[in-house]
DNA sequence: ACAGAGTTTGCATTCGGATGCAACATCCGA
DNA sequence: TCGGATGTTGCATCCGAATGCAAACTCTGT
């Protein structure tokens, strides 16, 4: 035996009523408790347990306090597994997120697993790492019945309107999916992209580098877009390089650029704070470049180390909490009602200066 | 209507047998499919659908095909509610983790997820920010009645104790219960600091520093014990300061042991890597002290930021392939087995030298 | 062609809780 | 004290898949 089972159960058998023998002994052998367990004690029917866990039901004080007692005592739980079967609902919804290790989404994950238990909703975890695992995975979710799925990762346009077509409401986050058609909250790239371009040109910047995520990545294309059409209405020239979102990616891109510019490169622009920092780290290590001095870099997502005193990132915030509060709200909406349309929220970022890149002026 | 409902279902009807009219169109309206649809549109009985779902049953390859082929164009997925019912077996484990943004967690609940998958298990995930949410986080673990848990978490002995109670596997993940009577997987902490103490007093340094995590951490209290330990083996004196495992702990701890010490430190040691970095920032900007030359700084852990250029840390990384792998393991045999005795797997950290802190006397 | 061994199949029941309905209790005013 | 409005309660049934059992089937050797 693992443990000692030493917990004071079966004592407050003071109550009046009807009451069978209970033996402490047995409940660490016997099966889990059912609402029948709990009826028997209480002198009520399993109907009355029920009612006892389902908030809205009728069920009158004395009762109420009768069964929970008698449930506190044989700690009884509802077994999720039979309610969701009658009622149809689960309470749970998948999350789904792409990689993990992004430093940005850990944030996301605890905001909104915190804010789904506020509504008694649990969350499937669904970590997807290759584009290819999202079909097993999603064997997953259907067989539970998630009651939604916020999605924060790659899903094909098939495996959507699979969702769609069980009515299983579903909130993108950074994505945008189906034109349009699918209920997502994102961050405006395009609108914080502008701000970064206008700030640096303003400050007197004109050649410019840009580090991109992924190809399939919505929000790269994104990021990137939005910054090459506003340098474009300004004047100004940009190289693009590709990375993949990492550290790695923003030191060979920065290698990349160097080569490409024979080292005259007044900003560099990166899709995401990662590769921001990557680049940073190379340009000081390697190129022995004083940033934002000769270069200045300037991120987007506002992760916890673009703060940090190394890097001090010039860089566009998401809102992270307004951002997870209308993932959940509009997910729960669509749980109580799959028919609201779809709705594609947008927040601003805010810009955070930093001290990787010049902003101003030179006086 | 969200999205149009294109995919070709019911078109291949050609094979022979007794079939029922289907109307396609009654997909997008109907309930979800039942194994009785299944049952009905295949010509066989329920019961030929669930055992061709549960692998080990009897079933022909004849019926087998013919019961997935209208499984497939049903787009039937066994409700794992009603199966978990009748089998009192869920595939859910809980996974509990206290700070997800603590840099480490991402990566382990990553591999943990990916591992679990692997065994046909999903993940209920229980992010607990504060003590007190564990309780009611812990009433959702109980209803869905998980097969077993993976803890990370600050958890009490009794609610560990209920586990127990109900025969619910657990593995603690970094952490130790009851004397060593729940399964762990731990990375050997007093181990790991020991190396870091030997190479720095190798090294030649003598006064020290520590910055301790919370209190109530476990691996704070080992990692701490373990420096304080093997330096008063070997003669050194150190200083102790608490920190909680952030970013800002590195720096207000080390602003303490600089007033504390007036300056003259040769060493400092975190309890985890973030605020390693934390301090290394602080020594740099606050200080104008040159790490290594001046101080060194050695953290555990071994996250990512600890190899960035600007850090380069010295530190103990603890083998989380190895140690998830395990974790998983003796879950998944203990939920096959609740009656393995409890086994606690220590896995010692590799010592990563990095270029925070001088490991090798002055030639 | 048939007995017998081995396979495959369907029937009926089960898991634990939710809920419509009817029976019952309670309380109010007249 | 009684009619009726309101509030509680229990009964029976249902959700969807798993499974013991017995019936039906397949195949083998003779």
């Amino acid at each position: 035996m693992l443990l000692e089972f030493s917990e004071k159960i079966g004592q407050s058998s003071s109550h009046a009523g009807i009451q069978t023998h209970f033996d402490p002994q047995s409940m660490t052998e016997s099966k889990p408790t059912t609402s029948y367990d709990v009826a028997q004690r209480a002198g009520v029917s399993q109907s009355a347990v029920s009612r006892c866990f389902r908030p809205g039901s009728s069920i009158s004080p004395k009762t109420r306090a009768r069964v929970l007692a008698a449930a506190h005592e044989l700690g009884y739980h509802p077994n999720a597994m039979a309610s969701g079967l009658i009622t149809k609902r689960s309470n749970l919804v998948a999350v789904m997120i792409s990689n993990l290790t992004n430093l940005y989404y850990p944030e996301v994950l605890a905001e909104i697993t915190r804010r789904l238990s506020d509504h008694g909703i649990s969350v499937l975890l669904v970590a997807l790492q290759a584009e290819s695992e999202a079909d097993a995975m999603l064997d997953q979710v259907w067989r539970y019945r998630v009651d939604g799925a916020i999605i924060a990762a790659q899903v094909s346009p098939e495996q959507l309107s699979y969702f769609a077509r069980r009515r299983v409401p579903v909130v993108l986050y950074n994505r945008f999916g189906e034109g349009g058609n699918v209920p997502s909250v994102c961050c405006d790239s395009i609108g914080g992209e502008r701000q970064l371009v206008d700030q640096l040109v303003g400050a007197g910047h004109r050649k410019f580098g840009i580090i991109a995520g992924p190809d399939d990545s919505y929000v790269s294309q994104q990021r990137v877009s939005g910054a090459q059409q506003r340098l474009k209405e300004l004047g100004c020239e940009a190289l693009l390089v590709k990375g993949a979102f990492d550290y790695d990616s923003g030191d060979a891109g920065l290698r990349s650029l160097m080569a490409m510019t024979d080292g005259k490169l007044d900003a560099l622009i990166c899709a995401n704070d990662l590769m921001a920092i990557g680049a940073i780290d190379c340009a000081r290590a390697n190129f022995g470049i004083d940033v934002p001095k000769d270069l200045s870099i300037v991120g987007f997502d506002g992760v916890a180390p673009a703060t940090w005193a190394s890097y001090r990132l010039s860089t566009v915030r998401q809102p992270v909490r307004r951002m997870t509060e209308a993932a959940v709200s509009m997910l729960v909406e669509r749980i109580e009602d799959p028919d609201l349309p779809p709705e594609v929220r947008t927040f601003s970022g805010k810009l955070i200066e930093g001290a990787s890149a010049r902003l101003t002026p030179i006086a």
